[in-house]
DNA sequence: TATATTTATCTCGAATTCGAGATATCTAAA
DNA sequence: TTTAGATATCTCGAATTCGAGATAAATATA
């Protein structure tokens, strides 16, 4: 594979591999019966504190109704509820349950040694490389 | 971000980009009435002649039984036709209509254009070294 | 203040993808 | 040759995601 059709080469390697990556989180995550989304969702709200439903989609990048249909299934699991916003009473907060915490608090250090599993071929050096060239065309991306 | 938290960036970065681009390509491709999963179909087998079913669902990262939900909506379009095997019965192949391969030589240059602009804000020598490691991540993940 | 626009969430129906199981065919072993 | 297992495709129902539109609330403008 010669320089003219990088681009192309580039797109398909970065696609599969996010592809098998989401699918090593997926099979991680079905025996706690929860999808990568869902997933996602407790994450960030395990680290960032609880969060509007709209903010929720702009942060894992999915649509609103997608967001309101995921935590309904999350509510009815009992690891998140909605909370009112007493300023903004457009706005509904997702926030964990005391079930959700115990949960992803039990989850995320296994997920986060799988992905050090990931990436461990490629050297720390090199990473930080990946993670600067991806960011720059995660960007453009965004922009077209 | 210092290292501790290194692999847990490069995820995040790695599936924010890909899902970025995923809709570019989404986008681009909207106005000919393909999804983006059609369109890896028709481009696989303009650059690799017909396919079986099956090889295909390889190919792209798709079960078999969503494959064949493809092909019918390709088929149903007339970009596509099904080929039976002579040599082994269990097997179709899916093979272009004349309609299909005009479609898609029509299309393919304008998304390598695309792709190479999603690629060109990091330098050719920047993108082997990406390929590389990425090609590393992936074949990881898809052994995990 | 009254009206128009924007924003956040949700409802609904459609599209896409999957897994489990069915069917037909092929291959290997007894 | 017959049987048992493997393989390729398809059917079906369920899960997930989306877009369009509805509703309610906030904000900007006349």
């Amino acid at each position: 594979m010669i320089n003219e059709n990088q681009p192309l080469q580039a797109l398909t390697v970065l696609l599969r591999a996010s592809q098998h990556i989401q699918e090593v989180i997926r099979k991680d995550m079905m025996p706690y019966g929860l999808n990568p989304t869902e997933f996602a969702v407790l994450e960030l709200l395990y680290h960032k504190g609880d969060q509007p439903i709209q903010v929720i989609g702009q942060k894992i990048l999915i649509a609103s109704s997608s967001i309101t249909y995921v935590v309904d299934k999350l509510v009815g699991k009992n690891y998140v509820t909605r909370v009112a916003c007493a300023e903004d009473k457009r706005v509904t907060y997702a926030s964990l349950t005391p079930e959700g915490r115990a949960l992803i608090m039990t989850i995320f250090p296994e997920h986060k040694k799988r992905m050090e599993e990931v990436f461990e071929d490629v050297s720390l050096n090199e990473l930080t490389h990946v993670i600067d060239s991806i960011k720059k065309i995660g960007y453009k991306a965004q922009s077209m």
